[in-house]
DNA sequence: CCAAAAGTGTTAAACATACACCCATGT
DNA sequence: ACATGGGTGTATGTTTAACACTTTTGG
């Protein structure tokens, strides 16, 4: 028999990490090394202290998995989940956080004896422990409307990116093809979206294309709207 | 001396109820009748419990409040609130779900011995107990928002409804005026959005208008833009 | 020169806005 | 008749979408 404690209740914070790279949405997935689930593919997260903010928890984890400061990232709180028996362990409620990052050449792929990689999306959903599919689907959908609706996409770059980059990510994050001549023009008619830095990036082949970086607004008016998806 | 115990965490679900009633936006207010904060007016709600769903103990809540049941009403949860010494009992997170409502007469304003009753959001504002001044701002920010993306607006109408009711809706929750003939026409070209019910309403005076009931899409495709407020 | 990616010009269609005007009812 | 809110028509300006075409680089 197993020492049933008395519900004991805890609350985690969990971290939907999400790039983009070599063409495709990648979340940070770590392998767990205890039980519950150990050897399954997880989110990164831990349980958050005493005395602990969930929004200073959320960056403590964010640290202790990715050696990078938050505080310069989008952390983005967007859900709760705290239905019974999600745990095996006892009564755990994991606040959810939405982190975006550009990509780094960090975790090396696979071999890395943190345990912690970036797995494409697509291959990650499906397998994870506890009801991280559902987090992460709703990370994902979240950062789809964010797209829409802020500047998060800078996010994903690094801090001098081009247009093609920027619309690159529109266009994984959203699985749709955008015309670049077009989006080229609605980005930079948005006031605070980008700004020019005056240099610019000579391509393997191709034109050398204008460098911009972030600007100063969050909340992109108009909002570029992704093509109508008519059922 | 209090007896302090260690740290005990509780999970706590919060409800920010809005309607549309006289003109203006109201919140389910209640008088607190037990320490911290007796007297004081807070949003309702209450601890989660051992082995209760959080969505399940916010329509708990709701019952309990309104005498209503929950399920045929919009519930959202739209944040988390944890921070360490919110609450002064000892460490409270509390789950924050947005509720709407249409313009029921009850509670009866004022009298009420339950002691719930509704608010103009703007006066209520400033005066609530423990952060849920915070909360209930976020929550009328979220609803904004929602008006723009969803067809939330027809959770604030009764099961019939004119286009110049939901015109109000738009109104009094946006805080600007919109044209009625344009209103109109966007929304009735908004396909399920809402529905004819081949019924009318006369006003007191004027033109007869035709009753419609919510349509069967949740999300608007395209949105509905609230006048651009380029500050 | 060619390939490739960046960026400009142009046009037609769709949409938004403002507002003149008509409609249907109670008083 | 007239006040009042519901609703249609229409002109005007803006935004979108599609795509021809030019620019700038490396091979």
């Amino acid at each position: 028999m197993t020492t049933r404690h008395h519900a004991q209740l805890r609350i985690a914070a969990d971290l939907a990490i999400l790039t983009v790279r070599e063409g495709a949405l990648h979340a940070l997935v770590i392998t767990r090394g205890n039980e519950p689930f150990a050897g399954k593919p997880a989110l990164p997260g831990g349980f958050v202290r005493t005395d602990e903010d969930l929004d200073a928890a959320a960056v403590r984890e964010l640290r202790e998995e990715t050696c990078l400061n938050g505080a310069d990232l989008h952390l983005e709180q967007f859900g709760v989940y705290g239905e019974p028996h999600r745990d095996p362990r006892g009564r755990v409620v994991s606040v959810a956080y939405l982190a975006i990052m550009p990509n780094l050449p960090w975790p090396s792929a696979g071999s890395d004896a943190s345990g912690a990689a970036w797995v494409a999306v697509d291959r990650a959903q499906g397998n994870l422990a506890f009801d991280h599919d559902r987090i992460l689907y709703d990370a994902v959908e979240r950062a789809r409307q964010r797209l829409e609706l802020t500047t998060l996409a800078t996010a994903f770059c690094p801090p001098e990116f081009t247009i093609g980059d920027l619309r690159s990510v529109y266009e994984v994050v959203w699985g749709e093809t955008l015309d670049p001549r077009n989006f080229s023009r609605k980005v930079i008619n948005t006031e605070g979206f980008i700004e020019p830095t005056g240099r610019k990036r000579v391509p393997a082949t191709g034109r050398p294309a204008a460098l911009y970086r972030a600007g100063n607004v969050a909340t992109l008016n108009p909002p570029i709207l992704r093509p109508s998806t008519d059922s």
